[in-house]
DNA sequence: GAAGCACTTGACTACGCAGTCATCACGATG
DNA sequence: CATCGTGATGACTGCGTAGTCAAGTGCTTC
């Protein structure tokens, strides 16, 4: 910037109000200034910009270091927001979903001096405890966690969708439905197990299980050749679209066809689920939404503006298409 | 820090040795020093230190911002690779494949002051020019660019993949091989579809094509929609898996049988392929060691050390699973 | 014509850290 | 006993930027 501001013939301080686009510096000494980088191919400096303004312009995102579409989805959904409100993301993944690691991953996210914190991965009052609030702003995008060291939230309504994906299959006459939820350290795999009780609940049907998988297709694969031994099972709700697809293919690997004999339902909308060999039922999240809701209200926190401190719900839609269909015999269903 | 050496006792130039663990100090000094750290909570000023060291400790990764598996995994993998290596990782997301959003996207990466950027986005020598050599070290993970603005890739071996699909399919007989490739924009498609195409001139089988699609399920169902019509295809080959599932959706909504009627092999081996409904046969990538490999050339280079200036090709396997089977009706095949 | 005002510009400084070099204490050596 | 070497410690400084405040310029106003 002093070389600059020497061909330009000018101070330092007036390069810096150029760069700034500050008000008051004169057209022609702008236009020679703005020359003068072009020349010099100068680029300012972030480390000792950060240093003299207490800003580094930059987010972290605690993620769970795996190719699972919602937590890809969401780490992507924020860093296009960051891009467009002028802020940078880091990554951190957490191997697992300890409080230990959770505190270990904040840590590094802290010490690399971001201005705000997004939390994707599962999180808990225990591993937030005593790290996020040494004052850097943080927002969850997955769990809500509330009370003395919980914080902010924009969440998708993950229990509106387990109901809906529920009770939808009920309508088409399904004596009850079963599940197969996502790791219970996961607050949307609780929250999808507690819409789909609560559906059960109300139309009286049976409660069974759930089953628990780790959201891989993989999983779903083991919980559906268990489901598929039992003949009254014929409709199942997968926590999320990967799990849907390991199911679909045990169902039909045991000779089960779907959605003639099974009624699948999954969950997320992953971008494959509508051309799967059987178009996938499942409840969209609108990550985008959500994504771009908790940037801007965590910009807020930043700037020292107002902001939602609670948790804010984003709705889900159910997607219906040819995985779910009437119940292969028709029984009393209310 | 300087609060930290009033309260040890010492000098601020003590202290920051004790961080640093640097020698020469008394063990005495040091249990006083982190005492006081602990006490006042200290942690050490990034920004200031980068403005003193000239060095970030952060990387900076170039990505398609989609969901995509392929540059998900190459970003976790990288994520993981740089934490290992004492890196953080800052995610930019390109929009396009154009030149001009390339850098746009390495302006910014270079703005934010990394030490050294991993490209995981399609790029062109025109992309690179002039914005890449400004000292930052960089690799490829994606395309290999040679030449006067070419940089330093580790990828997968693209080519010898298309080429082992392709015989594969040759191999059980089927007349030729039809290829889904994915758009021209990005090396991986172009070497897969030359990696096809050698190999049906070895074979003296017909070339056909190829279609070429976006890497989405949605673009493999059009392709093989189209395919669907003509009832001499027997073997596809697909640029990606997503790509692939959409194919064999198509396929089926067409009432061809898969593998009975067409046989469909795609590439990436995603985590959900083994476990679609139909299994599917693809081409392995090693993304972990791919990143892994990056990632330690990056650091030396970044480091100043010797470094592996060219192209390295990482070798990928051909995964066998249900959606590959002998042609519907054998022909004279070499 | 003097006073006042708005606008433009620059000198100086602090941000928090690590590098350089000087200083000091202490033990070893001749 | 004088000299030297080694390890421990601190004073001072610079990294590149933006904030503060003062100074200079030109224009308006009465």
């Amino acid at each position: 910037m002093t070389d600059v501001a020497r061909l330009a013939g000018v101070s330092q301080k007036t390069v810096s109000r150029v760069i700034n686009n500050a008000p008051n510096v004169s057209a022609e000494v702008r236009d020679r200034v703005i020359a003068a980088v072009e020349a010099l191919g100068y680029r300012r400096n972030s480390a000792a910009r950060a240093l003299v303004t207490q800003r580094t312009h930059v987010i972290g995102i605690v993620t769970p270091g795996t190719a699972l579409y919602g937590p890809s989805a969401q780490l992507f959904g924020v860093e296009r927001a960051a891009w467009q409100a002028g802020y940078s993301v880091v990554i951190v993944s957490t191997a697992d979903s300890s409080g230990e690691e959770l505190r270990r991953a904040i840590d590094r996210v802290v010490d690399h001096g971001v201005d705000g914190v997004v939390l994707a991965a599962p999180i808990t009052a225990e591993g937030l405890a005593s790290n996020v609030f040494r004052g850097v702003p943080t927002i969850s995008v997955g769990d809500p966690v509330t009370g003395d060291f919980g914080c902010p939230a924009v969440i998708a309504d993950q229990q509106s969708g387990g109901l809906q994906a529920t009770e939808h299959m009920l309508s088409l006459g399904h004596h009850t439905v079963w599940h197969v939820a996502g790791p219970v350290s996961w607050y949307a795999a609780n929250a999808r197990i507690e819409g789909w009780r609560e559906a059960l609940h109300r139309a009286g049907a049976p409660v069974h299980g759930p089953l628990v998988g780790d959201w891989t297709a993989r999983a779903g694969y083991q919980a559906g050749l268990e489901l598929a031994e039992r003949p009254d099972v014929t409709a199942v709700f997968a926590a999320n679209d990967q799990m849907a697809t390991g199911l679909m293919r045990a169902f039909k690997e045991k000779g089960r066809q779907i959605p003639e004999d099974v009624s699948i339902v999954g969950f997320d909308d992953a971008p494959d689920s509508g051309y799967l060999m059987v178009p996938l039922t499942t409840v969209r999240q609108d990550f985008t939404a959500i994504t771009h809701r908790a940037v801007t209200e965590l910009v807020h926190a930043i700037a020292g503006e107002e902001f939602n401190r609670g948790v804010t719900r984003i709705p889900v839609d159910l997607v219906i298409r040819a995985s779910s269909g009437p119940a292969p015999t028709p029984t009393s269903v209310g």
